[in-house]
DNA sequence: AGTTGCAGATTTGCAACTCACC
DNA sequence: AGGTGAGTTGCAAATCTGCAA
């Protein structure tokens, strides 16, 4: 750990001094860029919330706690509006508030904000096929909106021929 | 260009297969969250524009237009508030709507919004067959993600059978 | 605009299988 | 020896698609 502490400042250092690679640099950046943000990056986010925690923990001198499996599964199921710097933050209190062994899913205090909602506007725990229909309801009324209801220009749009169109929304359940 | 989305994929497999340490890997998304947004990065935009078009251009066997000078200015001036996914959203819409040998300026269609963020997290303008794909990509995988990478416990959550999982995914095209 | 019939393609559930690991 | 989980394959049945009407 010491050494790869050392090895980032290094990093950080020899970048803004301009003697590290700027392609390199580039490329790094391009790989972070194109990361998704913390709610899409799964298991990364508990790597990341024990590395917090760790480094919280060691910072005031006490041992470092577990996070049992329910909390875990909570942090994995928050959406993290607020990226990396909620889950820091999150650790930190954690850290300073509970000097108990093992945190546990109520420690985190996170319950669910209005608004979370995953990236693709579906709600996560659903089957796929009926994910599925849901999405395809709301796109394909998105579509029928931006063509102001010209049904052959919706399936135009949609690269579907109009009779299927007409069935896949009968099938989708939707009416007008 | 190809190169980096490669070394991006062998640096996350890495991760996940704790070759690489995952606190370095920490650092390096550090290292990028504090990097200036895509606006500031001048080229870099239209470099990034040129792939992601490449990209979806081959996905659809398509050969790729050239961008025209003007629209390369409108490009560089876009505040780009939905950054890096923003632009490849464009890109996107940009192979699959204007089969043209070069992309004007208004094509881009860049001007107006910042209303048009469709509620789905799926670019509007696609084919539904398409659209659904990257629908299910996403749902997928976040589905994976919650479950930790246990593909029965995935394939339970999604109300499928196993085999059909795996066979949705080659058939989606994603591959770890 | 909206429906239907039909043939061909796709997708599904299911079971059975291999492989690896412990 | 078990036992678990990943990943694949062969079918037949169900579903979906394009086309024409």
């Amino acid at each position: 750990m010491r050494l790869v502490a050392a090895t980032n400042r290094n990093l950080a250092q020899e970048v803004q001094e301009g003697r590290f690679r700027q392609d390199l640099f580039y490329r790094l950046n391009v790989v972070s860029v194109t990361l998704p943000p913390l709610r899409e990056r799964g298991e990364d986010v508990l790597l990341l919330a024990q590395h917090f925690l760790e480094q919280f923990c060691a910072r005031i001198g006490r041992p470092t706690p577990q996070l049992s499996p329910e909390a875990k599964q909570a942090l994995l199921e928050h959406s993290w509006p607020g990226n990396v710097r909620e889950l820091r933050n999150l650790m930190e209190r954690l850290a300073y508030l509970f000097p108990n062994d093992v945190i546990r899913r109520e420690d985190l205090g996170l319950m669910h904000l209005p608004g979370e909602r995953p990236s693709t506007g579906v709600p996560a725990g659903l089957p796929l096929s009926e994910a599925t229909r849901q999405f395809q309801i709301q796109y394909i009324e998105q579509t029928i909106r931006q063509c102001q209801g010209r049904m052959v220009d919706v399936a135009r749009r949609l690269g579907l021929h109009r009779s299927n169109l007409y069935r896949k929304m009968r099938q989708l359940g939707m009416e007008p």
